[in-house]
Parts: structure tokens; C-alpha cells; sequence
RNA sequence: GGCGGGUUGCCCGAGCGGCCAAUGGGAGGGGACUGUAAAUCCCCCGGCUCUGCCUUCGAAGGUUCAAAUCCUUCACCCGCCA
């Protein structure tokens, strides 16, 4: 099987330009690109479906360039924004870019032998450039009727209005590939659905400025069965970041995956094998509540984003602290260890020990005070899996595991650890 | 430029002088049922030093015993006409 029927088959090809070409140029190695834009000091699971297929296509000998956007990112795309975007600092984009790119970096092959892997900055190209040269070399070979028409364009002009800024930022991604193809020899680019019109913006640049040509492949929106977006949660976007999404956080969101679209997620974020999918699906159908899927799928993305190692530890610490299990069966290892994957607070003395509410309102599990106390009220809080009842309790120093550590639970899954520092 | 309509809690959207922390829906939270799933059902859903107090209805002033509701100015949005 090729590597376009597999994309085909993990559900990952929305659109592309001449399918018969492209699949005539995957025949040999080629080099092809994908850009992140700075938008946040970290990537989020969302940008992992085109990060993953970039790598997959480096794994079949292709040439990856992953484009780390310190010039686009000053400016902002407008496509699939109905809103203006706040400008950013260059500075904290300048910062943004460099914690990108190391994240990148960590799913491509850089020391493969005959195709390594590139990670750029289109900042190095684009700020060297002088207004009058863009605007003669550059701007000269773009109709504004065509940029209007762009739906990225067209739908904000309907939704109040552009700037001179955001419009332009087709031409700086069309140079991008423009320059990539010059430098590298790049001749297809990547990217979400939304991204076409400025994949074939580059595409249109390429064939009037140096009379080449070259591909454009998207993916889809990556959707979930019941319509809500992919990648949040309560709290935000599961970040790749283990210092803004734990490790544990991480498995959880993998873990509970809903069953109508655990399949699905393995096969756009899994390097498992066809065969492999094929087997879980069955096992799946055949018994839901094993949830074999769902943990092969936690335990490939914790593997892949954090490491083998972490993902063990993370698993181990679920199995440990979730549900009815008696913590006090554990021994102090496992139980230290599992509670360094959660959010904690300390206290420093046993003569006043904080209540349940201030403890879980200080851990920033739940948004103020009121919404712990509401817990309470409503039959969710626990101490060491055991329920907790009264807005006033407080746990006493004999519920201090080992001396040390007391479990917080609110709800089904919202764990905090308490520690006692000397 | 002229005329008219709008700006309400995380989002949508009622309210149009006191009974308003403000109807309803969605999102979110807790519980039940389950499988750390979905669907369904029940409850909660501004904050706090919590039988009370404080801050919210675009912004700032004003009228009134009392304003999200009336008046003035400002800002932004949306229609229709030019």
C-alpha cells in the first residue's frame, strides 16, 4: 500500500491537486514542507495530525521540512478566523518560535542518513527583504482579485472587515513555499483544509516566477463524533507541553476517548499498522468496556509526545490513584511517584490544616472557592477515595499518608495531592 | 452624511423603573446508571469573611427612596437611504 492509499485510509487526504501527478511524484523522494504559525508557547494535539503525517512521509524516505513561522506568526492568518488577531510581541513570538521548534524537532529524523529532516524560519528569509523589493518582486505577481476571492478573505470581508496586515499574509506564505522550492527543492506543502487557498497561492508564485510547479495536499478538520471540538478540554487545548498539559493530564484526555471515535484517533495519530487497528477495532466491538483501544491509543500518544518511560509512569500512577483502590495499600514509591503526575499544594504544619475547600480552591481544580464548596454540597469530594461530607472538613493529620501526602479527588477524575513540608 | 436598530453573565438570548445576580437554551460542574465511553435522568452553575454582604447587564455621568430598565455624552456594531 502507498502512502497516499494509507492517508486515504487513516481518513488524513481532504483535498489535493492532480491525485495522478502527486501519486507519479511520491514514486521518488521528494521534498515537502509544513508550517507551524507561533501562535502559543507550545503546539497542542490538533497541530499533531499534520506534525505526525510529515513524519510518516519521512519514514518512506521523503525529504520533511517543518516551517516554523517567526515572520507569518508576526502577522496573523486570517483563514478560519472570523476576528482580527491581536498582535503579538516579536519578542514573545521570537521566544515562541524557538520552544517550537525544538518541539518539532522531536518527531522528525534529523541524523537520517538520506533524508534528514529540516526545521526553518521563514523570519530569515522574509526579514532581509525591503518593502520596495516585496512589493515589486513579490506583490507584482498577485491579483488582489484573486486574493479577495480567497474564502479566508471573501468570509472576513462579510464578517466586518481585514486589515492590510492579515490580508497579506497569503503572499508571505506563498513566498515561503516559493523560497523553499528555490533553496530545497520543495515541491509540495501540507497542511489543514483551511490552508488550501494559500498552498495554492504558493503554487500559483512557483509556476510565474521560476515557471515550476509542485503539489498541494490537505487534511481534513479533524472531527469528533459528537461535533464539539478536537483538542479541548474544560481547562483549554491539551498541549504537547508537559509543563502546560501534564503527562498524566495527557493519558487521561487519550484515555477517555469517546468509543465512537477511538478508532478513528488511532488511525490519525497511531503508527500502529493496519493489521494492528484492524485487530483493535475487533477487540473493541467485541467488548467495549475493556477498553484495549483506548489504552493502546493513551499509551502510543503519551509514548510518542512524552517518552516510553514517562508513559509507564503516568499509567502506573493512574491505575493507582484512580477509582476505589485503598491508597494506603500502595507503598510510598508508587504513591510518591504517582502523585508527582498530579497538581499539588503543601502545608508546612499540621496545627491548621487548610479544609477540603481551601486545599482544592488553592490547587486551581475549581475556579473559585464557591464552585469547591458547591462540590462538597453536591456529594463530589473525597478524601483518599473515601467521601468526604461538610463544607468545613478538614483533613487531620492521621489521613497524611505515610506522614507525607493526602489525596483530593473531586469528582469522577480531578485529582490534587496534598504535601507536608517540614 | 441622514434615519433607524443594537451592545446583558463562558456563548446565544429574554428582561425594558422595585418581586433581578437577572427567564430560557447551550457549554461547564456534581450525582445516578455504566466501562475513567455514549445516551438518559436528577441537581448545581457571579464572588465572598455566606441566614448577610460585595461586584455584574458596552463606558462615563445624571434623574429617582430605588435603574439592566429613564436622561445625557462617548465608543463600537448592524440595517436602510445618500
Amino acid at each position: 500500500m502507498n502512502l497516499l492509499e494509507d492517508l486515504r485510509w487513516r481518513g488524513l487526504l481532504a483535498q489535493s491537486t492532480d491525485e495522478k501527478a502527486l501519486k507519479e511524484a511520491l514514486s521518488k523522494p521528494i521534498t515537502l514542507y509544513i508550517g507551524f504559525d507561533p501562535t502559543a508557547p507550545s503546539l497542542h494535539v490538533g497541530n499533531l495530525v499534520v506534525l505526525l503525517i510529515l513524519r510518516r512521509f519521512q519514514l518512506q524516505g521523503h525529504h520533511p521540512i517543518a516551517l516554523v513561522g517567526g515572520a507569518t506568526g508576526l502577522v496573523g492568518d486570517p483563514s478560519g478566523k472570523n476576528e482580527e488577531r491581536v498582535l503579538n510581541t516579536e519578542e514573545v513570538v521570537e521566544e515562541w518560535v524557538s520552544r517550537i521548534r525544538l518541539q518539532v524537532s522531536k518527531y522528525l529524523d534529523f541524523d537520517a542518513k538520506d533524508n534528514p529532516a529540516r526545521v526553518v524560519n521563514n523570519l530569515d528569509w522574509t526579514s532581509p527583504l525591503s518593502a520596495i523589493e516585496f512589493l515589486r518582486d513579490i506583490g507584482k505577481h498577485f491579483s488582489v482579485n484573486q486574493m479577495l476571492a480567497k474564502d479566508s478573505v471573501s468570509s472576513r470581508l462579510e464578517a466586518g472587515g481585514i486589515s492590510y496586515t492579515e490580508f497579506s499574509y497569503q503572499v508571505l506564505q506563498s513566498l515561503d513555499f516559493l523560497e523553499l522550492f528555490r533553496r530545497f527543492g520543495c515541491t509540495l506543502q501540507l497542511g489543514g483544509s483551511d490552508q488550501w487557498g494559500n498552498i495554492v497561492a504558493g503554487l500559483d508564485l512557483i509556476r510565474r516566477v521560476e515557471g515550476g510547479s509542485g503539489h498541494a495536499l490537505t487534511v481534513p478538520l479533524l472531527a469528533k463524533a459528537d461535533g464539539t471540538k478536537f483538542g479541548k478540554t474544560a481547562g483549554g487545548s491539551v498541549w504537547l507541553d508537559a509543563t502546560m498539559t501534564s503527562p498524566y493530564a495527557f493519558f487521561q484526555y487519550w484515555l477517555a476517548t469517546e468509543d465512537r471515535d477511538v478508532i478513528n484517533f488511532l488511525k490519525v495519530f497511531s503508527f500502529l499498522s493496519h493489521d494492528e487497528i484492524n485487530a483493535l477495532e475487533v477487540s473493541h466491538n467485541e467488548n467495549p468496556g475493556a477498553r484495549t483501544a483506548h489504552r493502546a491509543l493513551a499509551r502510543e500518544l503519551t509514548s510518542l509526545v512524552h517518552s516510553a518511560q514517562i508513559c509507564e509512569r503516568v499509567e502506573a500512577a493512574s491505575r493507582a490513584l484512580f477509582g476505589q483502590g485503598e491508597l494506603s495499600e500502595l507503598d510510598e514509591v508508587t504513591l510518591e511517584s504517582a502523585l508527582a503526575e498530579l497538581p499539588r499544594t503543601t502545608i508546612t504544619s499540621f496545627d491548621e490544616i487548610p479544609t477540603w475547600v481551601d486545599l482544592v480552591a488553592a490547587s486551581g481544580v475549581v475556579d473559585s472557592k464557591s464552585a469547591a464548596r458547591r462540590v462538597v454540597k453536591e456529594g463530589g469530594a473525597y478524601l483518599n477515595n473515601a467521601k468526604i461530607e461538610g463544607e468545613e472538613f478538614a483533613p487531620a493529620q492521621k489521613d497524611f499518608l505515610f506522614g507525607r501526602f493526602a489525596v483530593l479527588r473531586k469528582g469522577k477524575r480531578d485529582l490534587v495531592a496534598v504535601e507536608y513540608l517540614k
